[in-house]
DNA sequence: AAGAAGGACAACCGCCCGAGG
DNA sequence: TCCTCGGGCGGTTGTCCTTCT
């Protein structure tokens, strides 16, 4: 049996908020306050909402002082060192960005800042041409393996910061002490998510990391793979956006 | 000009965790 | 110590808008 859900799905509004509901709510939060119980404070409010949803709609579009759209160059490069240093940890990474919201942020990655690193790392390989090769990263592992052998292990890191978080590599490394059976990978992009991005190629995802070998990202990771994550990045990790342009 | 595809982002879902009874 | 509940969070989906063919 599951949780009990916090408001009647059935007898609330849902889907995208309208001008007068948005005044109602800041009106509201303006004079009262949250009163510290979101699921309560529709009812008081007059909204015929869910309480998660005039939290959510009250934190990332109706707070004060919220940036929205146009992400500077510095706000990149904050948003990519954290990236390698904490993972998908938006509301962390929000709380370094004045006025951006975790949602935003992890907007803005998903859709631009993930690709710009991806493409970016096309410059790693001199020889690659865009028109023809995949991306790097998005190259099978065993083409990777077979190229490997003339890189240093800084070069591979580099090769393949841009896609994976380090939490994401030492999660497989664990994966891999803990349970050796667990030969199988789902498609994931170091985002924790699933989901397909249609803008690769059908298959490319499961290609990659079914076929990703552990020992190969252990040696990538070399003294660090198996230690606590925050606060003991590698250097090749901590690269912001700027250096990693830079650094091809 | 129209339909398809892709991009952007708002909103929802469901799980986890801490507080408090 | 256990249980319940709400807040918070990351992941995912839906929808509208723009661009491409």
């Amino acid at each position: 049996m599951g949780r009990a859900p916090c408001c009647d799905k059935a007898n609330v509004k849902r889907g995208p908020w309208l001008p007068e509901e948005d005044a109602v709510l800041r009106s509201y939060i303006e004079k009262h306050g949250t009163g510290g119980n979101w699921i309560a404070l529709p009812l008081k409010a007059g909204l015929n909402r869910c309480g998660k949803s005039c939290r959510l709609r009250w934190l990332n579009y109706l707070r004060p002082n919220i940036k929205r759209g146009g992400f500077t160059e510095e706000e990149d490069d904050i948003i990519f060192s954290l990236y390698r240093k904490l993972g998908s940890r938006w509301s962390i990474i929000a709380s370094h960005l004045r006025g951006r919201t975790d949602n935003d942020i992890k907007n803005y990655w998903n859709t631009k800042l993930k690709k710009k690193m991806i493409m970016s790392s096309y410059n790693t390989t001199a020889t690659m041409d865009p028109s023809t090769t995949p991306p790097p990263a998005l190259l099978p592992a065993a083409a990777v393996k077979s190229e490997s052998s003339s890189h240093t292990t800084d070069s591979i890191s580099k090769l393949y910061s841009p896609l994976f978080s380090s939490n994401y590599i030492n999660s497989m490394i664990n994966d891999q002490e803990g349970s050796m059976s667990s030969s199988t990978i789902t498609a994931d992009d170091g985002n924790g998510s699933s989901r397909r991005d249609r803008n690769w190629p059908a298959g490319e995802e499961d290609t990659l990391l079914s076929e990703f070998d552990l020992g190969f990202l252990s040696e990538l990771l070399g003294d660090y793979g198996s230690g606590e994550m925050l606060g003991e990045v590698p250097p090749p990790l901590l690269w912001t956006a700027s250096e990693f342009m830079c650094a091809q």
